[in-house]
DNA sequence: GAATCGCATAAGTACGTGCTTATGTGTTCG
DNA sequence: CGAACACATAAGCACGTACTTATGCGATTC
């Protein structure tokens, strides 16, 4: 049940919050406090969870963390999408635009 | 906020379950408890739950209440997920199959 | 119209989760 | 090597959440 991880990991605002963010620009975990408000250890244990719902990857570089999205749990929540795609509505224009760019 | 209640809502493996067995075929809130092993307050509960994040819909039907997937909801998550389409893998084949099966 | 059915809501409870403070681990630098 | 730094982990606590039992409410049936 690996659904389970990432959606329970993006049921929480500050954890899509730090994910945004991240999207934005891959940074270590201090330059992501920055504007945050967030304890170190709370921002620790946030990028735990992400890291175990492969939204995030890390990367050590000397002393610091480097962080980054992680494409496979973009993968994984796609492709719970696409389970129900009879039921997507043709509103999706979105998604549309983007599997095009895609099958360039 | 809205990304909250559709986050939220599929983080319980238990809510889950119901949206996919709805996504199977409509049905009312009784037959959707037959071989779950689940209260019927409970599942009263999470359905009220996946109606606010708009991704199940319901209607009278006599004394029964028919319950459907609401498309709304998934286009929701299409488009947040939209937003990240750079990080998109190049292996989200099921995806670009989709999206041309929606372009034809 | 009274009983029954399908479902929703109320209230209480056990457990999960996100935070805190405190401490540990690995790395750099003087 | 020892101090400082970046980050992880531990333990405890306040709060949210998913369940339970009990009850309410609309619709059907006799």
């Amino acid at each position: 049940m690996i659904e389970n991880d990432f959606f329970r990991a993006l049921a929480d605002p500050t954890r899509r919050a730090i994910f945004e963010k991240l999207a934005a620009g891959s940074m270590n975990a201090s330059a992501l406090r920055e504007g945050m408000e967030i304890s170190q250890p709370a921002m620790s244990q946030h990028l735990a969870v992400l890291r175990s719902a492969k939204l995030v990857r890390e990367e050590r570089q000397g002393r610091f963390v480097n962080y980054e999205v992680d494409p496979d749990g973009l993968a994984l929540i796609a492709q719970w999408l696409a389970k129900y795609r009879a039921y997507w509505p043709e509103r999706i224009a979105a998604l549309k635009v983007l599997l095009k760019d895609m099958d360039q």
